[in-house]
DNA sequence: TAATTTCCTG
DNA sequence: CAGGAAATTA
């Protein structure tokens, strides 16, 4: 059984860069850079599902890979000749749709991955017809020296194996660039006239980033480019399909998703990036984004479906970081009071880093061995708190090649489906869905129930899970821990659903407690305060009702901050007196133990407290480490250590160095949005 | 005594 | 990160 962090952690080693002349760097135990192995096979995570042709979101295309793929057994030879974009043109010149253009793409990525199949199975055969030569040939010589020849005949024939794996990489090359160039055709140019006919129209919505479409838009010039478009194509769809019977289902669905995929491939290719920024990387990127903000507009469509009686407020689109938006005050909400006391409840494994970019001028630590900061993704600077809206606020991110971070993705779709669901009518326990059926088995526990069945729509289950998988063990393992923590609580608070969507799950859970959001949160808190009080807690967590379980839950995350922090900064003192090199960063030989954003040591820290790499540290937490540092480093040096509570002199004085929390982190939900 | 913190384990 | 035990604090 996949995990969610399987699927995120596989995903994350997915989204390598298809390119084979990848520079082998970094690598380490985490694997940071999953593409770096030049031998590895390149891999298309979302895109694949996509791209299978009987996957789930292609199926109403799948006649159209069907017949690809069918030809593509017929003959191989003369699909070659023909060429890969051969058919984006139609019979009558026509170009082709956009959903026939992403087919192609897919099949063109398929073909690439069966030519590396087939070229190692070829291979082998290959092998295995050299050795029978070679057996026939020793009978004519058995008494002939082999030694040296067959030395000789094996080096050649390797030689002669790597030549056709060469060939054959360098030809699926071409029909990538063939490809894309099809593409450029097909999309570019529309994408170029379509955005110049736009500007000359005078749009000016540039702002009105439509945050529920595009989860997150890393802020480089170069995604914002490109999301401007995808907006002002998304504007165009939205226009469109008002028009459209909104239960046209997942047509349009489907539509929405191919059409706003070859936008986004269209951009690229405007930009003439395509090929230098890894177009396959970016069409991933631009896939799973769209999968997101096709995938939530699903959700609303069937929520809509099932609350027609209670018609969604048009604020049911509200950007992720709702609640922490310039104004600094949460927006009013029709069903405030129920989505704060109903908040997420998802427990999802942590370990979900996508260390996927190399860092930009790293630096490396002479100390240190050389390791990849953690991934840099920018959310949208509207996301950000203001804290670190600053224009450095990354310091080391790569301006133009920022992968979706999956978790982030998984938390917008969180809050969406948070959103969503809380303009359910109620529903109570004890109606006719109250079973322990599906209390066990299915996803939607009470909130599938019904006091009310009269006066509201049952929420059907299987409708909704129609195309959805349900999701596995890890998520059921805390669903039953969480009942568990509830013990002696409401039981009608105790609701909730798991969905999951492909590899892009959902937990969703109505009641007090504390979500993964939250923790986030305390995480980032812990930048400001080491030492919270209870007390500072609660008014630093709003949305959470707290009790004496949710307190000490909360009171012990921060037990284990502290923890985590204190190891590590023992660790590195420890290495520092033992290998005698007193400098954790650079040019700091005149500032020992300077604990510069450079060092792994910061690295690891940032990588446990922001994982996501989407707050700026403040200096004043690298401060204080640095001095945590020292002072276990002084303790070490002067043998202090030997000392059984060595460690609480420093615990004192680290205790006192905590500095006021922002006011952003008042407001409910993650700060990150 | 309750709340909090640390230490240890899984 | 959670749970539990022990130590510490107020």
């Amino acid at each position: 059984m996949d995990s969610p962090s399987d699927l995120f952690g596989r995903q994350s080693s997915l989204i390598s860069p298809f390119d084979p002349h990848i520079t082998p760097s970094g690598g380490g135990h985490g694997a940071p850079y999953p593409g770096a192995n030049p031998s590895s096979q390149p891999h298309y995570p979302l895109i694949h599902h996509l791209l299978q042709p009987g996957g789930a979101p292609m199926r109403s295309r799948g006649q159209l890979h069907l017949d690809r793929y069918n030809r593509e057994e017929e003959g191989m030879e003369g699909e070659k000749e023909e060429g890969m974009g051969g058919r984006l043109v139609g019979a009558g010149g026509k170009r082709l749709s956009g959903a026939a253009l992403v087919a192609d793409w897919s099949y063109d990525m398929m073909r690439v991955k069966r030519l590396r199949l087939e070229s190692l199975v070829f291979g082998d055969g290959e092998i295995g017809l050299e050795e029978e030569e070679e057996e026939e040939e020793e009978k004519g010589r058995r008494n002939a020296e082999r030694g040296n020849r067959e030395k000789g005949r094996e080096g050649r024939r390797r030689r002669r194996e790597r030549e056709e794996l060469k060939e054959q990489l360098e030809e699926a090359r071409g029909r990538l660039k063939t490809l894309q160039e099809k593409v450029w055709k097909a999309f570019g140019e529309r994408s170029a006239q379509e955005e110049e006919k736009r500007w000359s129209g005078g749009e000016q919505e540039e702002d009105e980033i439509d945050h529920l479409s595009l989860p997150f838009i890393p802020s480089s010039p170069h995604f914002q480019g490109i999301a401007k478009q995808d907006r002002k194509a998304e504007d165009h769809e939205k226009r469109s399909e008002e028009q459209r019977n909104v239960n046209g289902g997942g047509g349009g669905f489907l539509e929405g998703v191919l059409k706003r995929a070859a936008v986004w491939m269209g951009c690229g290719v405007v930009r003439g990036e395509w090929e230098r920024f890894g177009g396959e990387q970016k069409f991933a990127q631009a896939l799973k984004q769209e999968l997101g903000s096709a995938v939530a507009r699903v959700i609303d469509r069937v929520l809509r479906l099932y609350t027609q009686n209670d018609p969604l407020p048009p604020s049911i689109h509200p950007s992720p970081g709702e609640g922490r938006n310039a104004g600094g005050a949460p927006p009013p909400h029709p069903h405030q009071e129920q989505s704060e006391a109903l908040p997420l409840i998802t427990r999802r494994p942590d370990n979900r880093r996508n260390n996927l970019l190399p860092p930009n001028n790293r630096t490396k630590n002479t100390l240190l061995p050389p390791h990849p900061f953690p991934p840099l993704c920018q959310p949208h600077p509207a996301l950000l708190p203001p804290s670190s809206r600053h224009k450095d606020s990354s310091p080391f991110l790569p301006p133009s090649s920022c992968p979706l971070p999956i978790p982030l993705l998984h938390y917008t779709m969180q809050q969406l489906f948070t959103r969503s669901l809380s303009h359910l009518p109620p529903l109570h326990k004890g109606g006719i869905m109250n079973s322990d059926v599906y209390m066990e088995g299915n996803p939607f526990p009470n909130l599938l129930t019904s006091a009310s069945s009269s006066s509201h729509p049952s929420f059907p289950p299987l409708a909704v899970m129609e195309g959805l998988d349900r999701l596995d063990g890890g998520l059921q393992h805390h669903h039953e821990r969480d009942g568990g923590m509830r013990g002696g609580r409401d039981g009608g608070m105790d609701s909730g659903i798991y969905l999951g969507l492909g590899s892009i799950s959902f937990f969703w859970r109505s009641g007090e407690g504390l979500s993964p959001c939250h923790l986030k949160k305390a995480k980032l808190m812990f930048f400001y305060a080491r030492y919270p009080s209870s007390n500072t807690l609660k008014t630093y967590f709003p949305d959470v009702k707290f009790n004496r379980c949710v307190t000490s839950q909360l009171i012990k995350w921060f037990s284990n901050f502290r923890e985590f922090f204190y190891i590590q900064m023992e660790r590195f003192a420890r290495q520092a007196a033992r290998d005698g090199a007193p400098c954790l960063g650079r040019d700091s030989r005149e500032t020992p133990l300077c604990l510069g954003r450079d060092t792994e040591l910061y690295r690891i820290l940032n990588m446990h407290y922001n994982k996501s790499n989407d707050y700026q540290v403040p200096d004043r937490f690298v401060e204080i480490a640095e001095l945590a540092l020292r002072e276990f480093y002084t303790a070490i040096q002067t043998g202090r250590d030997s000392d059984p509570c060595w460690k609480k002199y420093i615990y004192k004085i680290i205790c006192k160095l905590d500095s006021p929390v922002p006011d952003s982190f008042r407001l409910p939900g993650c700060p990150m949005g």
